[in-house]
DNA sequence: CTATATTAGTGAAATATTTCACTAATATAG
DNA sequence: CTATATTAGTGAAATATTTCACTAATATAG
């Protein structure tokens, strides 16, 4: 198994070779790296050697070659059925990234108390009530789960996505949600970020 | 120094201990943190023996005392003046959450490119055209910039900031953005937490 | 064509981080 | 009151991660 820092850090040089690929630069050393992965080149290159080398002395990596590689490795092509389960201000921030759909999440349906959020929303995924979330995620199949809904909800909300057999949940809300191992969870919290920052600066 | 990983766990201790606090729950033990850290309760011990003791035998942590601990030896009640660049949808997200306000830090300035974005803001921060924004930093003493721009500038913005001699920045765009060490970044990226989220779920 | 510089790859050493295995303290059950 | 269970604290061991120090390859300068 990959370390978690070396997986963090092949998504994160993933989405920098995307940038790459965009402005058609065709090849990109560990050196080049350094600045945007926030790690020393030498550890980038463990990283990518973890995975089966793919350089070329003196060239660097082929962009498109690296990023095919490391996506094949992470499984980052395969579609993953995902649903978002609060449509206010960060759930419609979500749905306005296209990368999302573009890039391996399919977000299939989303879940708010108010249903009528959708028609304020330009996006064509269907909107259900919470109540229904068990039957839907287990029905479609959906895998993995968003949740974007006030701290006070989101333990609730866990819990019905656990229960429906999700395996997998990015969590907006300010507050740590419990679950067996068997579902991974990820946090994005802003008030924690800024603080880990401000204890940075120091 | 504190490892930064103790660094991050003592934030989220924190952020936890806050939810506490509000439940009215007076005392807690490392291992009712264990699952909301995510990290075992003697990790969790040797985090907070890190920055001083303060537990008691058999009792735990005293919640209000560890939360006041940690606030102090993270320097997290100084109050922090920050600038949000890009009123967006993320940007607005971030101006709902009142948490910020309360709690050390202080969006003194928002900037965007469409100034009249704040008249659909139910805030009261003044905003002004990102052309003023090296001159407002600096006679803010703003310490803190908060990028929710779209990736193609963020890179430029993060140079304006630098210039104007900003101490930390927390970047909500999905490309990293390369600055000296002086300053310190931190990233918030949906699509490449999605992306870690799915190469864990494997 | 040759020398030099740059770059990937990697085993071993160094460093950082977590976990083990224990002690000390004390609340609680009986 | 006594035994037991629970909890913090912590040095030492174990493990994980990064960095060092090197080799091999090859593009580029001259």
């Amino acid at each position: 198994m990959l370390p978690i820092c070396t997986l963090e850090r092949l998504c994160r040089i993933f989405q920098v070779l995307e940038k790459y690929e965009l402005d058609h630069i065709s090849a990109v050393s560990s050196k080049d790296l350094e600045k945007s992965i926030h790690a020393t080149s030498v550890t980038i290159r463990k990283d990518i050697s973890a995975i089966g080398r793919v350089g070329v002395t003196k060239r660097g990596y082929d962009v498109i070659e690296l990023k095919k590689h490391i996506g094949e490795h992470l499984k980052l092509f395969r579609k993953r059925r995902a649903c978002l389960v609060g449509l206010g201000r960060i759930g419609g921030a979500l749905l306005e990234y296209q990368t999302l759909q573009d890039d391996g999440f399919e977000i299939i349906a989303g879940f708010d108390n108010n249903v009528n959020k959708v028609e304020r929303m330009r996006t064509d995924i269907r909107v259900y009530p919470v109540h229904e979330l068990l039957d839907i995620v287990k029905s479609h199949r959906i895998e993995l789960g968003i949740i974007a809904v006030p701290g006070e909800a989101a333990q609730k909300v866990a819990d019905q996505l656990n229960k429906a057999g999700i395996k997998g949940i990015l969590n907006f809300s300010p507050v740590g949600i419990a679950l067996p191992d068997r579902v991974i969870v990820e946090n994005i919290d802003f008030t924690t970020a800024l603080r880990i920052l401000a204890a940075k600066m120091g």
